[in-house]
DNA sequence: GACATATTGTTTAGCTCTAAACTATCTAGT
DNA sequence: ACTAGATAGTTTAGAGCTAAACAATATGTC
């Protein structure tokens, strides 16, 4: 009972730091990057530079564990800003596909490179070692909210 | 060289989990918890249970790590379902004071029973250590974060 | 071939968040 | 006492997110 409340009250806390990590260091990353550059809109380029072009809509959304809507308006800020050209798929009359656009790249690079002297400060003052040993068990939580999900 | 190259690569996988983790449980919470109450509504009214009443909302805003003007909104949403009261202060007249009504104890109880069987399955799935284990790093990073943005 | 169902993408309403401009009040230095 | 600067709260514009409703296209079964 006592040991009970007090492992809920650690995966309470968990969340809670899990929850203003992520706020802050989505500040700071946007800060960091170039001209109103967002996280979301950093990520899907990364996506696309890692895993490759002509994606749908719908499979990065699902990528980046966001739905289609919100998805539209992201893409929708990536191609008024030309980092990313969206064209009609043939094969299939709903669907789109997604190219990165070669200013697409560069901006990517651009927004790593912006944020690189930050994860170098960080990794001063805390020890590689800490953050490696953490990613397991971040990787199990989010796969096991990620099953849940479905 | 590449030791540094692997541990940025590190920290960014960290950031990464971190940040899906966040939307995650913060979606999963949002569902569990009753009619409508979002995240940041339950994390004010849950700071306030545990720390007392009769806070500034600019001290609750620096206390959930949020602009003001956050606050501002969340706490009118709060107001508007009665869950708190807000006062002008007496002695500072541009500040104001925040008391939780007893609806929102009441709330607040709720929220965390709803929760709470969420957090029960999390434990059966990953052992509490992991999640004592990780926290100390979570909240040495979260300290580094929010020592640099000032 | 035709109809029921599923899938893709868009749109809308509503919530959160930031940053910046603005109002009102307090405080300190002269 | 006054003026200058700091502080508290609100408002607005803009980005992100969800959920739900909608249009268009595919698919599979009869």
């Amino acid at each position: 009972m006592s040991a009970d409340s007090k492992d809920t009250e650690a995966v309470f806390g968990f969340f809670n730091e899990i929850g203003i990590i992520s706020q802050l260091s989505g500040n700071a990353f946007e800060k960091a990057m170039p001209q109103g550059m967002t996280l979301a809109q950093f990520s899907v380029l990364n996506h696309l530079c890692r895993v490759g072009d002509g994606w749908s809509p719908h499979r990065i959304a699902r990528a980046m564990q966001v739905t289609k809507g919100a998805m539209t308006g992201t893409l929708k800020h990536l191609e008024a800003k030309g980092l990313v050209v969206i064209t009609p798929d043939e094969t299939d009359g709903r669907a789109k596909r997604v190219t990165i656009a070669s200013e697409g790249r560069v901006m990517r690079d651009a927004c790593i490179e912006a944020i690189a002297p930050m994860m170098q400060a960080l990794l001063k003052h805390i020890p590689a070692s800490d953050i490696t040993a953490a990613l397991p068990v971040l990787a199990a939580v989010r796969a096991w909210l990620d099953e849940r999900r479905n």
